[in-house]
RNA sequence: GUGGCCUUAGUGUAGUGGCAACACAACAGUUUGUGGUACUGUUAUCACGGGUUCGAAUCCCGUAGGCCACCCCA
């Protein structure tokens, strides 16, 4: 047994290097947990305020659903996503983001006929097939809102607040939201013609990507880095300038809210996103302590039709966990750890060891944790383990106190000692600890 | 998908072709059943696989992973 034990120790010991999780895919070990908890808390607290309320969808989808909700052009469609062939030959896909498997399953299940709007939150992993770097993964989750059956603009602005909101909440710093409007159906298209006519006789001067970019996906066009592009960018027409009638408006009111509530946003007309589902409002949020966006969302009108669904207007916006908890982690916020064990039960022999056993399931019973050493023989490794976690009593139990059916109570601040008789310990520590 | 840098004990790092080192952590011990401090000891196929060389952590090639810049985004 012992023999056992050593080999799976050394074992354990060294470094194995069969198995690395996948690439872009990481273990979360408790350490960690603090930061994510913490979101997790926030995250949770602002849903309840604003009437969000949970739901989980199925990691996977049918691979349709994405295509036709986010655009098989989109990257995330046309290049991130993990493909799973079942054995009855259906192509299911990681999802690669979280919305069209709510808007299904608002759909599937009918609350679209009673639930309105419907308000869900969402803390949920995603995957998508990309080149790993800090804060990009290819499992990560997001922390997310969605309002379904709605067209208001309070709402887009509700959606905003509350994940600006949370951001201030875990005292981040620098949140600025990032706003544009790309108009609906009937604006959008005047807009991308006016866009193409603008660039069609400059083919020459603009990069090898804004070529490109010209026939596939003209708004990108806007967020072209490239020196020689700048100029162009400058006086390209701008979105908002087209909008129609309603847009405008629509644009305008979600603005007006946003003053109310002061969240601090810029209008950026080069933001398009890159979901095909997304119409008049698109944002994204970012602070300065991180470089990338630290969420981003917007209206998504179309998303229901597109999957089959009747006409439904709808909003929502996720955001990073783990970009947020890194930034929690680099400033190394003070979050308490509560050490919940204030008592910890030591034995001597293999008598005194199924004694504590049962022991510590009766303190269980009775709703007080008892940290243990089963790993530990000798009384010194056993009292140093509950050194290490600054327990306020240790319970000393040997042959001696076996036999004689008490338990030593020993207090680990004064070093004060007594024998116990073991009926009485449980309700003798619960006065102690109060 | 494209290009660059990196990988040495659990963690953070030294070591530029000749004995793998340090700090912290972990574990064990410092005479019998009493913690914190101190001391001693233990803990590495130098990411993996090949090659060059009398000799490789060190030089070369490949692979994997991490990071960075594109791309895109959370």
């Amino acid at each position: 047994m012992d023999k056992k034990i050593k080999a799976t120790k050394k074992t354990a010991s060294k470094k194995s290097n069969a198995f690395q999780s996948p690439k872009g895919m990481h273990d979360i070990f408790p350490a960690d947990f603090v930061y994510i908890d913490k979101i997790e808390k926030e995250f949770k607290k602002i849903s309840a305020a604003y009437g969000f309320e949970r739901i989980e969808t199925p990691v996977m989808e049918n691979i349709h659903l994405f295509e036709r909700g986010a655009g098989i052009a989109s990257e995330v469609v046309s290049k991130q996503m993990f493909i799973v062939k079942t054995k009855s030959e259906d192509v299911l896909a990681l999802r690669p983001e979280m919305t069209p498997g709510v808007m299904r399953a608002y759909l599937q299940s009918g609350a679209s006929r009673s639930q309105i709007p419907g308000k869900y939150f969402y803390i949920s992993p995603i995957f998508r097939y990309e080149q790993p770097q800090a804060g990009r993964f290819r499992q990560f989750n997001q922390a997310g809102f969605e309002i379904l059956h709605s067209d208001d603009p309070a709402y887009d602005a509700q959606v905003i607040l509350a994940c600006y909101k949370m951001l201030e909440e875990l005292k981040i710093k620098g949140i600025l939201v990032k706003i544009n409007s790309i108009g609906c159906k009937n604006c959008r298209p005047g807009y991308i013609k006016k866009l193409k006519d603008f660039y069609k006789n400059k083919t020459g001067k603009i990069c090898r990507d804004c070529s490109r970019r010209l026939s596939e996906n003209p708004l990108r066009l806007l967020d072209c880095k490239e020196e020689k592009c700048q100029p162009f960018k400058a006086s390209a027409p701008q979105s908002v300038d087209y909008l129609c009638g309603s847009c405008k408006h629509h644009f305008k009111s979600v603005l007006e809210f946003l003053n109310e509530v002061t969240v601090p946003y810029i209008i950026d007309s080069s933001l398009v996103r890159g979901l095909d589902y997304y119409s008049k409002t698109v944002f994204e949020l970012f602070a300065e302590e991180f470089a990338g966006a630290l969420g981003g969302g917007g209206r998504y009108d179309y998303l229901s039709e597109a999957i089959g669904g009747p006409r439904m207007a709808a909003v929502g916006a996720a955001m990073g966990v783990e970009r947020i908890a890194s930034i929690l982690k680099e400033k190394n916020i003070n979050i308490p750890v509560k050490n919940h064990f204030k008592v910890f039960l030591i034995y001597m022999g293999d008598e005194a060891k199924k004694k504590a056993f049962k022991i510590i399931s009766d303190f269980y019973d009775a709703g007080v944790a008892v940290k243990e050493s089963f790993s530990k023989e000798s009384l010194k490794g056993q009292l140093r383990m509950a050194d290490k976690e600054k327990v306020e009593y240790v319970l000393i139990l040997g042959q001696r106190e076996v036999f004689e059916d008490v338990i030593i109570l020993r207090n680990m601040i004064t070093g004060n000692q007594e024998n116990i008789p073991i009926k009485k310990i449980v309700d003798e520590v619960k006065r102690r600890i109060k």
